[in-house]
DNA sequence: CGCGGCTGTCACGGAACTGACACACTCTTG
DNA sequence: CAAGAGTGTGTCAGTTCCGTGACAGCCGCG
């Protein structure tokens, strides 16, 4: 069953999202705050989550940026609930990258209505989300890299690596970041692991002139960017 | 043109909603109560029923719960029309299955709109009948499959497992995905389950070369991807 | 009731992946 | 230039993941 997670700190408001959810055939994770909630994303893995906007400690929006960051949660679609119709808060919303947004009050119809949009839209037929940097080129969906049409393998730590980097161009991050991002923040491997790794995307890419695309920041960590 | 079916006694609203959809170029099929809805669906299929609550004789309500029971009319939507607000009526009818609901009174507009939303999210766009790749043909309507013209034996698993990969080609699919796909998500089985059933359609589509086009992707799923 | 097709599960073995380590190398610092 | 910190790289054993054959239960059919 598609297990849909609200965070949400108003108990009659989660309870009556689950009645509604119940009769669309989908079932009900709840957390009232940004650590609940976290326990039970990795507990139910749910397909979507519904957040709301004000939450104590952690706000929603905070909670989603965070979750966006670590490559094991981004893909999660997320669908916020808000008491306000603010224009500005719709435009923070949809940069920190939810998938939509519903008003309170919402009908529950309206929430279902929205929630299998997003999820039709977000598992089934979804825009083909290619990362491309020059003839490099990452395919989210068919989990695919190509350099120039060629296609390169990868072993799902590395795949995951390389689609963190691309999805952060620019930036330098630690090897502790990086082992946060794309082996996920629960398992405790030695820092150096990385460097292993990035050996390994080192030598995949080189072949094809795409060498210099990861760059080491001697003291701070490594660095994607194709420009330098 | 499509057709709308309104259950609804009170002949001045079946009018003046009669109004309004034409403007929309929609056609209107009027019930004043049970028996002349069924009577109306056998005669015109229409694509929606809008449905008064308050009915002579059967309410509303229980007309929808034994619309939904009837496999010829429970992928028909509904919108309610009610008279009055109430929290408790909205939910016995999202329970009954209903897509929408309107509360007297209401304009012309709104209802169009809501007609049209509704429309929009139950219509689904005519299904393909034959899916193709290269000399692998499957033709969801005579359910066969064949390669270069010979056909190939599929069970029922294999055959909506590979019609799903047909519909869905260059993605990447879980084995959860697979199972929510190609067996349904009311039943429970073993992840593994899928394997076999990868092995087996392998297996009929090798000897015809076709033993590439369905690609495991490790540590996340499978692909079927007549090109590489 | 026996038969054959279909299905789900399991166990086994092999292949791929991963993390760790040792050692070589490079860079910085004083 | 020496020392030490930081990084590159080859290797390897443990682990995970996947392909595969075997098998038992189920069901419709003669």
């Amino acid at each position: 069953m598609r297990t849909i997670l609200i965070v949400e700190d108003e108990q009659p408001i989660r309870k009556m999202v689950g009645l509604a959810l119940g009769r669309a055939g989908l079932e009900l994770s709840e957390a009232a705050n940004a650590e609940q909630a976290y326990a039970e994303i990795n507990r139910k893995r749910p397909e979507l989550i519904l957040m709301d906007w004000m939450l104590p400690g952690i706000s929603g929006l905070e909670l989603v940026r965070r979750l966006q960051r670590d490559a094991i949660t981004q893909d999660i679609p997320v669908i916020m609930l808000t008491a306000r119709n603010e224009e500005s808060d719709r435009i923070s919303g949809f940069q920190a990258g939810i998938d939509d947004y519903i008003s309170k009050p919402f009908s529950p119809a309206e929430l279902v209505a929205r929630i299998q949009a997003v999820l039709r839209r977000t598992q089934q037929p979804p825009p083909v989300k290619t990362l491309e940097f020059g003839a490099l080129a990452l395919d989210t969906v068919s989990h695919r890299v190509t350099a120039s049409g060629e296609e390169l393998e990868f072993g799902p730590t590395e795949f995951r690596l390389l689609k963190f980097f691309m999805q952060h161009p620019d930036r330098v991050y630690s090897r502790a970041q990086l082992l946060d991002n794309a082996w996920g923040r629960t398992v405790y491997v030695e820092e150096r692991t990385v460097d292993v790794h990035i050996l390994r995307l080192r030598k995949t890419l080189a072949p094809h002139g795409f060498e210099h695309y990861i760059q080491t920041v001697r003291g701070a960590g490594y660095r994607f960017s194709p420009d330098s």
